[in-house]
RNA sequence: GGAUCUUUGGCUGAGUUGGUCGAAAGCACCGGUCUUGAAAACCGGCGAGGGUAACACCUCCCUGGGUUCGAAUCCCAGAGGGUCCA
């Protein structure tokens, strides 16, 4: 959520940095107008109450010392009946303020570039050179399918479609990459965590994913809770509401969990292979932090990613996402694209994200600063999606023959030597 | 699934014949005195959110309702935890 008190003290700078993202002025205004219709609705209830409070101590005293107390009792039930409606006032307007704050985006960074879609991403350098073949390089799902890694159809014939099913090397090595990049992500100070896959809705809220993409998440019939799509949400939470001491920061995390999504507006894409599944799995980096080491997490939790990718000999670029292409929540966001030969292009392997303290506000994540407490800032970062790297391994290891090497690095992780 | 107990501030833990309780006490923590320095001792401070120039004031004792002029304290429902039964 944004700063209220921000939007109120300096309406037109934030306005004109969301407009970046497509938010319309007019609802900002509206917003604006929300904030302070709710300052006015409580400062009379409070009054009021105020008084109440007052006359009830009275009526104690009243009481004690034996006097007539139906004068003031009068004046008491009179005043019950204005709080009970200023109340209501209240309430309503603090539904009205937080059904529209709520759904209003991050503020993107200053040096986020402007742009409509994907194409308008600005690269910021490539790492490793794509590898030639002197043959046409097969796409992904052929080889998964020839060496038997994947099994795409009895996937679906499970659950439905955008489910798949990995046998013998194909879930050995996804376990391998897993076990290698819970390691890795060790190494560079991030803490293992093992979390619920399924949390409940204020979860959800906190990090931004409610109350405007429910239909991008798998909901429990019955229940008010939801399979996560990205560790991100339990990592994140897991500090809701809470004060943490300053010595305690930054919270480096890392975590792997099963990753499921509806993909509701995805409908014809990626529909072959493992780019684009309903469940998958992922590793990934979250950070709690102070909002002056914030920058500086940002550059770890990319260069982690892409070193990772480095020692998986994966060739890969990194891109800035433009305003169009940012998420909900983030204030800036870096994506690995990895290179497919197979598909002849970069596709997004990890993203990471500062969402500064967006996240914070609304998951009530805050620490003591000296003697004020103080909004954190939390990133977060995949490192890396694991089926996405399988299928970047089998597109830049393949032979000719369809057969696939290991990178070396995880050798040790598949008893190799 | 049934019975029963329980849920208080960073922690431990008082407070359940409703009013003077935002909440005793201890620990932890912070500041000071003392000390070459530290410890001990002593003095002071010390929950959160909103609000204010600062006060005042409002809200919060698991959550949501209710009773009452007034609830941490009473009632109902739910959630978490313990114990017993199944």
């Amino acid at each position: 959520m944004i700063d209220l008190k921000q939007l109120q003290k300096d309406f037109e700078n934030i306005s004109k940095k969301l407009k970046r993202k497509g938010v319309d002025e007019a609802l900002l205004a509206e917003l604006k107008a929300k904030f302070e219709e709710l300052k006015v609705a409580k400062t009379n209830f409070e009054t009021l109450q105020a008084a109440q409070n007052a006359m009830s101590k009275e009526f104690g005293i009243y009481k004690r010392e034996g006097k007539d107390i139906s004068e003031l009792k009068a004046r008491v039930d009179e005043n019950k009946v204005k709080i009970a409606e200023a109340l209501e006032i209240q309430r309503q307007k603090q539904e009205e303020l937080e059904k529209i704050a709520m759904a209003i985006p991050n503020i993107p960074d200053d040096d986020v570039p402007d742009g409509e879609d994907e194409d308008d991403n600005v690269e910021i350098k490539r790492v490793l050179t794509p590898p030639t073949f002197d043959f046409t390089p097969k796409e992904h799902w052929e080889l998964a399918e020839q060496n038997g890694w994947i099994d795409f159809e009895r996937g679906v014939k499970l659950a439905t479609s955008r489910f798949s099913v990995a046998f013998g090397m194909g879930a050995k090595l996804e376990r391998a990459l897993i076990n290698f990049m819970l390691d890795f992500n060790a190494k560079r100070g991030f803490g293992e965590v093992s979390v619920p896959e399924i949390v409940n809705r204020r979860a959800l809220e906190g990090t931004g994913q409610l109350p405007k993409f429910e239909d991008d998440l798998y909901k429990i019939e019955g229940a008010e809770l939801y399979l996560i799509p990205t560790a991100e949400v339990p990592l994140t939470n897991l500090y809701q509401d809470e004060i943490l001491k300053a010595e305690e920061l930054p919270k480096k995390m890392t975590a792997h969990t099963s990753c499921f999504r509806e993909e509701a507006g995805a409908a014809g894409r990626d529909t072959r292979g493992m780019i684009r599944q309903h469940q998958f799995h992922k590793v990934e980096l979250v950070t709690i932090a102070k909002p002056e080491e914030s920058d500086a997490i940002f550059d770890e939790m990319v260069a982690c990613a892409s070193d990772m990718l480095t020692a998986l000999e994966l060739p890969h670029r990194l891109v800035t996402l433009c305003t169009g292409d940012l998420g909900f929540s983030a204030a800036k966001t870096v994506d690995l694209e990895v290179w497919l030969p197979g598909q002849n292009t970069y596709r997004e392997i990890s993203s990471v994200s500062n969402t500064r303290d967006f996240q914070a506000r609304r998951a009530k994540i805050r620490y003591k600063d000296g003697k004020k407490n103080t909004l954190v800032h939390t990133l977060n970062g995949s490192s890396l999606a694991v089926g996405r790297t399988m299928v970047a391994i089998m597109e830049n290891f393949q032979k000719e023959d369809g057969t696939i090497e290991i990178p070396k690095v995880l050798h040790p992780y598949l008893g190799m030597s």
